[in-house]
DNA sequence: TGGGTTTCT
DNA sequence: AGAAACC
């Protein structure tokens, strides 16, 4: 309990209360044991979601400008078309296409800058948090893709009503045609499926979105399953047919863990398919990756993921990048770094967070291994620079961060020689949550006003009040739990209040 | 080939 | 600080 001490007693009859003392802010994640990291030992029986919006920047463009609905429509970043809606897919156009080759295919496509990605990340965090009002158990996998554990939510749907596995499954089932028999025999599956079709349905209806789920019983084979049936469908993936959908993958570079790299050695060991590294000794795979790695990736080729569903909470970092054909000189960067950073600092403004670190990363260019060269500095962000960055002007804290930008700069470009960026970015991370921030003349409104993101609608999910032991009359402790978006899922803060007569 | 983000080494 | 993974 904070300090209550600094007791003046003299004006008790001028005012109906006063705050004496605020607690610093604590996530409720470290209050509440509902809502810790993760769901603790993995139950045998799971039963997990995996979300994927379909073409999700092309929808969020399509929601901001319905005429854009009816026409091939592409998302460019620079000289790349990042994603298009299926009209355009229809046409020829897919992901990660050229501008050009886009255009030679399809002339009629229309194009929208998503360089920006503000609205996208709005959008993402709005559905991570209507996937969270289902359960605390959400883990998100970049802008577009979500895990669910549902496994407490269909446990009590069963205890609740046990004739509910009477029904057959929704939407497809992996490799059946007719679910209606399967259901009796994989009752959590089949009630997951209904809740993956009701969350679809409240995700259309709320924010006007559609995409694929997967049920199955881990996060390797929900995320498998789901991209079966592919625009706005969803697919369960029973236990006997494990084997069938880890069989169909055409190489080790399909399983999700297995990246380019991995592939790659896995090619080197004679590995090709996913058969081929189930039936390779474990021994082998150990001297090559290590044993904890290497039980890993056996593990994913037999589809078994242990891993627990993570609730990824509010994020770590927050970045902001751009790349280039061309940066040469001090001042370019100089310009470039403080657009960057400008934009940085207002949304960590609105994150209310205060970072304590901050990282410069450049891309030098090279004629040979083109992409990849990353070099960053990092350093920590001064106390009273970092103060700065939450309060009202955001523009003292550029003055003070830009300098820090050129220092670590510097520290990777010597600038008395040539040289060729091809790409900049800032980002702030060890954000520290902040005390509550109750002014002398603040009331509870003006905290909830002025303390959180503009623009933003903080919900007070609950208080309480507590009294004090005695000695301490008139005074109680007033806690609130509350809801700061994105993903900040409960915070509680305390006042301490002294009631006054009012005579 | 973009603009993010996280985790592991 | 970099590598590698995911989107």
């Amino acid at each position: 309990m904070a300090n209550s001490e600094d007791e003046k007693e003299e004006d008790d009859t001028e005012w109906k209360y006063s705050f004496v003392d605020s607690i610093p802010l604590i996530p409720a994640a470290a209050s509440d044991p509902s809502l810790n990291r993760t769901s603790g030992p993995t139950p045998a029986h799971r039963v997990i979601l995996h979300f994927d919006l379909d073409c999700f920047y092309a929808q969020v463009e399509m929601i901001r400008n319905p005429a854009l609905r009816e026409v091939p429509l592409g998302i460019q970043q620079k000289y790349i078309i990042v994603t298009c809606n299926y009209v355009a897919r229809d046409l020829g156009v897919s992901k990660l296409m050229s501008v050009t080759d886009a255009k030679e295919k399809c002339p009629q496509l229309v194009l929208v800058k998503g360089e920006d990605l503000t609205h996208y990340r709005e959008m993402s965090y709005k559905l991570t948090e209507l996937l969270m009002s289902y359960c605390p158990l959400v883990e998100r996998l970049g802008f577009d893709e979500n895990f669910v554990d549902i496994t407490k939510i269909v446990e009590r749907r069963l205890a609740e009503t046990p004739e509910s596995n009477n029904f057959s499954f929704k939407g497809h089932v992996y490799n059946h045609t007719s679910a209606e028999l399967e259901a009796q025999d994989h009752p959590r599956l089949a009630l997951g499926s209904h809740i993956a079709a009701e969350i679809r349905e409240d995700i259309k209806g709320k924010l006007g979105l559609t995409g694929c789920a997967g049920i199955a019983t881990n996060k390797l084979l929900a995320k498998l399953v789901c991209g079966t049936f592919k625009p706005n469908q969803q697919t369960t993936l029973l236990t006997e047919n494990i084997d069938d959908i880890i069989g169909s993958l055409s190489s080790l570079r399909k399983v999700p863990g297995v990246g380019y790299q991995t592939s790659k050695r896995l090619q080197a060991l004679g590995l090709a398919s996913v058969k081929d590294l189930q039936l390779f000794p474990l021994n082998d795979l150990a001297r090559e990756f290590g044993a904890p790695s290497a039980q890993r990736l056996k593990n994913l080729a037999l589809g078994v993921d242990e891993s627990p569903v993570t609730p990824t909470g509010a994020p770590q970092s927050l970045s902001d990048e751009d790349s280039f054909k061309k940066i040469s000189s001090t001042k370019e960067v100089l310009e470039k770094t403080r657009e960057l950073l400008s934009n940085l600092v207002e949304r960590m403004r609105n994150d209310g967070r205060q970072p304590q670190t901050f990282r410069l990363t450049i891309r030098k260019y090279s004629a040979t291994n083109k992409w990849f060269n990353r070099e960053s500095r990092q350093c920590p962000i001064p106390n009273h620079v970092g103060q700065k960055i939450p309060s009202e002007s955001s523009e003292d804290a550029l003055v003070l961060l830009l300098p820090l930008a050129m220092k670590l700069f510097h520290k990777m470009v010597d600038s008395s020689a040539a040289f060729h960026l091809t790409l900049l970015n800032v980002c702030f991370s060890n954000l520290q949550t902040k005390g509550a921030a109750v002014s002398g003349k603040g009331s509870i409104t003006s905290f909830f006003t002025q303390s959180t993101s503009p623009g933003k609608t903080q919900q007070i999910c609950s208080s309480q009040i507590q009294a004090l032991p005695t000695g301490f009359q008139h005074t109680f402790i007033l806690y609130v739990v509350c809801r700061i978006p994105p993903l900040r899922t409960g915070v509680v803060t305390a006042w301490i209040i002294r009631l006054a007569h009012t005579a």
